[in-house]
RNA sequence: GCUCCGUUGGUGUAGUCCGGCCAAUCAUCUUGCCCUCUCACGGCAAGGACCAGGGUUCGAAUCCCUGACGGAGCACCA
């Protein structure tokens, strides 16, 4: 009996289990849904009223995978504790971290198709005026003062816990030189509005930090090209942060001085400042393309990549196109979790995460990579694999053998040795031929005949599949020819893969995973 | 140089706050077996870790100290 239901697949074992005790198998499944303890829990949950987060990326291109990890991860808070998230872009460097206006929409893509949606997306360089506002603000408290020093001479003095004079200069004064920054009447370089903190501080990281300076290059955005007075990150976060309501923030370890940094700001302005949780950095393995959206760049513009959704490259689009789903990768981000230290993603763990999503759905065919010929002799006119090993009820192929067939170099068998082809009968290799041998399933069964995949000699579909190591071509049985582009099946004995285009010369497919 | 932070099997993670139930969890991974007309799915089994050394304690992965290793910041980048 055990074994019998062993022999069942899961699906069927649900079917089974749904007619027999509903109950039971609703308490099973709420126990999967329970099941996600991967990350730990956000501090000081009960002290807000509602959990808000923020992804706030750089608007400089498509995403690679690392990049998922903010919308995955609060994402998965967002749905525990019935919060909500605000994408923010940061794109207030028209010049160093040029935004490229393509990537704002190709940014909210990729969160879509890792299945979140924004509660609100906003960009920095629309509120421009706000910032303004504030600076203003914190000059009439006192906390921020102009300074015309150079970045070395400020260094200098700063690192030996030095004010500059311009640190005690009167308040109007201030207000007047920060008017002329915002009026655009200084080139870059000439001055700065810095937050006065603690010149002595003894982490020199926080001391008398930039908040404004002047950048000479126009915004790309029409909208914002007029500006060159522009905030830096930690006063532009900063305000964002509470004029959103963010109550949790999660950024990487190398903004571990922000909070520090804007606790001066927030002081100023008598505002509590929110959570924060530091996590390290991503890499992913498997790929021998760096982890970077301007080395990605770099690669497309050279011709080495052939776009963003290359396979060979490690961005969302390139998943997305080989037919991994985001919930897979939001899975295998979500359990890295949110340590302080850094971490490796391994890809196995997204393919296993997609493995599950799609095995069940995918149908079987047969692909034959660098195929050798041989005749047949003695056997029937066709094969007739299954098109889903566990779900007899979707019907079978039909894989014609008459004229011949091919299989894998590795597959050949040597000189009268026996072969199982897949769906068909057993074979026995006499010269350049296979000759039937009539044998039953049973010696497959005794472990004396190996079963391999093959494809018809004719009639078959060219496929060039796509893969992250490169572009293999093959050809794959008729009904291969059937299927529908996005469909994601699986090449048996080779991997998973989504169909990607029915071409007139070829088919093209791209690998997903073993 | 100054200032922060981290270190559990190949990878990730739980446990560390409030020392004993941890000869250390779960997943992935690797290997073997079973199932199977796929090297998929499923089942079973095995493999593999508390950075090092001191200290406190009846008892330490957990607390303290020292060291090693690794990471981050000290930008008119984000």
């Amino acid at each position: 009996m055990v074994g019998r239901v062993n022999d069942l697949s899961t699906a069927e074992k649900r079917e089974r289990l749904e007619t027999l005790a509903p109950e039971e198998l609703a308490a099973i499944e709420a126990e999967d849904d329970g099941d996600e303890h991967d990350l730990p829990d956000l501090p000081n949950v009960d002290d807000y009223d509602e959990v808000r987060m923020r992804a706030a990326p750089n608007p400089n291109g498509p995403w690679h995978i690392g990049h998922a990890r903010m919308p995955a991860v609060i994402g998965r808070y967002k749905e525990r504790y019935d919060g909500s998230f605000v994408v923010r872009f940061d794109d207030t460097d028209p010049e160093t971290k040029r935004p490229d206006l393509e990537a704002y929409d190709a940014i909210l893509e990729d969160i879509d198709y890792l299945g979140f949606e924004p509660d609100e997306v906003i960009l920095a360089s629309d509120r421009l005026e706000t910032y303004y506002e504030h600076a203003r603000d914190l000059i009439d408290a006192g906390g921020a003062y102009t300074c015309s020093c150079s970045g070395e001479t400020f260094s200098e003095l700063k690192n030996d816990g030095e004010a500059c004079p311009h640190r005690e200069k009167d308040r109007e004064t201030t207000r007047r030189e920060f008017a002329a920054m915002v009026d655009g009447e200084y080139d870059a370089g000439e001055m700065v509005l810095r937050v006065r903190t603690d010149i002595d501080h003894k982490n020199p990281a926080l001391r008398d930090w930039v908040a404004f300076r002047m950048i000479d290059t126009p915004h790309p955005r029409e909208e914002a090209s007029e500006y060159r007075c522009w905030p830096m990150l930690d006063f532009q976060s900063g305000v964002d942060d509470h004029l959103t309501g963010v109550t949790h923030i999660i950024r990487g370890i190398d903004l571990q001085d922000s909070a520090k940094r804007q606790r001066f700001v927030y002081d100023y302005f008598d505002w509590t400042y929110p959570e924060v949780v530091h996590w390290g950095h991503v890499q992913v393995d498997a790929y021998d393309v760096q982890l970077s959206t301007s080395t990605l760049k770099e690669k497309i513009d050279a011709g080495d990549l052939d776009g963003w959704d290359d396979p060979r490259a490690p961005t969302l689009k390139s998943l997305r196109r080989r037919g991994i789903r985001g919930e897979a990768v939001v899975e295998a981000l979500a359990a890295l979790g949110t340590s302080t230290s850094n971490v490796d993603l391994s890809m196995s763990s997204v393919y296993a995460e997609n493995r599950e999503l799609v095995d069940d759905e995918a149908e079987r065919y047969f692909l034959v990579r660098d195929g050798e010929m041989f005749p047949i002799e003695g056997g029937p006119d066709a094969g007739h694999p299954p098109i889903h090993p566990d779900h007899e009820s979707r019907g079978e192929r039909t894989v014609p053998a008459a004229d011949g067939v091919v299989v894998e170099p590795e597959d050949v068998p040597a000189e009268g040795d026996r072969v199982w082809l897949k769906g068909y009968a057993c074979v026995r290799r006499e010269g350049d031929s296979l000759v039937a041998t009539g044998d039953d399933i049973d010696v497959v069964r005794a472990g004396d005949v190996d079963v391999i995949h093959w494809a018809p000699a004719t009639d078959t579909v060219a496929v060039r599949l796509r893969t992250p190591d490169g572009d293999v071509s093959g050809v794959a049985e008729p009904d291969f020819g059937a299927t529908e582009d996005g469909d994601v099946i699986q090449f048996e004995r080779i991997g998973f893969a989504r169909v990607d285009d029915h071409g007139d010369e070829e088919s093209v497919a791209y690998w997903s995973h073993p």
